[in-house]
DNA sequence: GCCACTATCTGAACGTCGTTCAAAATATTT
DNA sequence: AAATATTTTGAACGACGTTCAGATAGTGGC
């Protein structure tokens, strides 16, 4: 490899990073080429040199929060041997996936809210990025709901992380009332447990 | 009234209209200031005399989608008599949410995902609006839980709308695959049936 | 080490955006 | 009808992402 890709690297890399914190910081709207451009230390045009825009750029942030988020989710992952089990991992991963949207909201909320060019498709290792955390709550309904087929598992993950995605992404919303952690966490809990008892779970295979 | 105030409301009005109907085709994004003011007939400068800025009118067509919403959800309403009917009730409404939000995409997603500068505070009338909206699930969960205190069953509004408008969200968001309007249709009606059985609804009094 | 050639980087300039404001146009009062 | 007050206008401003001709740095042959 020659130099200058060498150093092209490094400076993408820093690129990203800078533009993580802009975004941790500021929100994606606080992002700025030309506040980037003078913290890695590159002229403005140079960035596209890095990134093919500014769209890719987010796309790239967006790529490391999905990671550090499958990365806390996985923490201590064991397969569950009973439903009760299952039930319980399952409220794990609830309340971790409510911890790292607080702890990391502007980074969590760019996630979902952004939206680019409507002509630019969205690359496929994005696409793959999602794709992987739905893992995490397939994973247990496997043993929650052994004889059902794999699709409509996906389907009831699809619900279960959507519904608790909703709960969280309003609690976290100060538009209206900001609404205690703890207070929070319970909802979610609740939440999973009802939809997780033997009838909710037949009702959903049955339909 | 003077002339010049008439003729100002009317096109404030017919300003609003517009603005509506390019969030509607061209999303929040394709709202630009002289495209309007061409539509409109008046100078660019002079959008600034009907209206603060961009965002006040972006949250006049807010307003707006939420009465027509808040009249969608009204249609037929009747107290139920029975928990089995307010259960019926409640799916009614989560399907309806859907069918508005599927019908009004982009107006749809612009009450949520609006940002606006953020030193600015959300008039106290965008507040009162969206507050008028869970009266419709609130009123079905006073006969579901009759004893439960009216903080309680705030509580439970918010966790259920929260979790059904996840559901819809991210059912509606075709970054990954589109979902056909029956099948989130079933699991709405999944959701709403599995969190408001007896059991579920004494677990949500009791923590 | 030096030159010619190529790849790379630079930042002024472009088009677009929301917003402003001096000047023109219109309404109101005297 | 003149004088004054109000309202509308659109060119101009600053900020933005993006581009590209020219400056700069790197590379290979001698």
């Amino acid at each position: 490899m020659s130099k200058v890709a060498v150093r092209r690297e490094s400076q993408r890399e820093a690129l990203i990073e800078a533009a993580e914190r802009r975004i941790a910081f500021h929100s994606v709207a606080g992002l700025k080429a030309r506040d980037l451009a003078g913290e890695v230390g590159v002229a403005l045009g140079a960035i596209y040199n890095l990134v093919e825009d500014m769209d890719e750029l987010v796309l790239r942030v967006i790529s490391r929060t999905l990671a550090r988020l499958d990365a806390a989710l996985s923490d201590g992952e064991v397969t569950a041997r009973s439903s009760a089990e299952a039930v319980d991992r399952l409220v794990v991963i609830a309340t971790r996936y409510h911890a790292f949207a607080a702890g990391n909201l502007h980074l969590w909320r760019v996630m979902f809210e952004y939206r680019m060019a409507p002509d630019r498709v969205l690359p496929e290792w994005a696409v793959a990025d999602q794709m992987r955390l739905f893992r995490h709550i397939i994973a247990p309904l496997a043993v929650l709901m052994p004889e059902a087929a794999l699709a409509q598992r996906e389907v009831m993950a699809r619900t279960l992380f959507a519904a608790v995605h909703g709960i969280i992404a309003l609690g976290l919303d100060e538009k209206l009332v900001a609404v205690p952690l703890e207070v929070l966490d319970r909802q979610l809990e609740w939440l999973v447990r009802s939809t997780c008892t033997e009838a909710a779970l037949k009702r959903a295979a049955g339909a």
